[in-house]
DNA sequence: AGTGCTGGTCTCTTTTTGAGACCGACACTA
DNA sequence: TAGTGTCGGTCTCAAAAAGAGACCAGCACT
């Protein structure tokens, strides 16, 4: 029985077997994917690796993310060493978020994603469209 | 004053020129990414792009997934158009999933993260701990 | 008659997110 | 000098999403 999942040395197996209790909190794509999976990680990331902005900017930019999730966002990819922060001493003090390298390295393959989106997007949706139309 | 964000022709720019009022649920990129980042769904795309699953057995791979969430993630992949949802009628029926081809190809542009993801995993995990030791 | 397996749904609690008021320090204006 | 605006936030409260776990029908086997 389950002769699949026990024959297959998958890498979902090994992940599995890593987190050794069940926490599972080691697996490391999990780990790091989960930086990258919010819902205003990506978009910020996006808008970040085209050059500096600072928070105001930024907000203006995605006019739909409350200030909270601003600041919390940029706080959780600057602690995973994506992005910089640097507070300028102006009057009033101006803050700027920068990518790092890292930042600059994830974002190259966070690209390919955002690239196939562009380019899918009619798929997807025409995709949920046909679904919609028969469970209606 | 914001030279830079009237200036410069960016993509982010655009996805916001493309909202017209506001609203920002047609930036392609985001429709599409938001279906990705789930907490979930990445993680069920790698065990599907294995080899096609069942419920009980996606279950058993991730144990920490609720059932409630196996089944609306599952659901959400199905309704644009990445997963294909099979009922076989056997006793007791079992249901199998598995990628479509918009599905194969979503995860090859996501296979990119996952491989910088295993890659990078340490550079992150030491940018989160140098973090935190200068906030503590 | 009881037990187990299948793939779920339903309800309840906890966590996450969103909306928006509020903050101090300074500059500019009237 | 008092009022207003900008900066980058924090704080509180309500709404939405996620997690935990009970429950379900249908059939097989004992």
């Amino acid at each position: 029985m389950d002769s699949k999942i026990v024959n297959l040395r998958s890498k979902m197996e090994v992940y599995n077997a890593i987190s050794g209790g069940g926490n599972f909190a080691d697996c490391p794509v999990r780990d790091v994917i989960q930086g990258v999976s919010g819902k205003w990680s990506s978009l910020l990331m996006m808008a970040l690796a085209e050059h500096p902005y600072r928070f105001g900017e930024l907000r203006r930019l995605v006019p739909d993310i409350s200030q909270r999730m601003l600041t919390q966002t940029l706080y959780d990819l600057q602690r995973d060493g994506y992005v910089h922060r640097e507070v300028f001493p102006t009057k009033p003090p101006s803050v700027e978020y920068s990518l790092t390298d890292l930042g600059h390295s994830m974002f190259s393959a966070l690209h390919q994603l955002i690239l196939w989106a562009e380019l899918n997007h009619d798929a997807v949706r025409n995709a949920r469209a046909g679904f919609d139309a028969t469970q209606a």
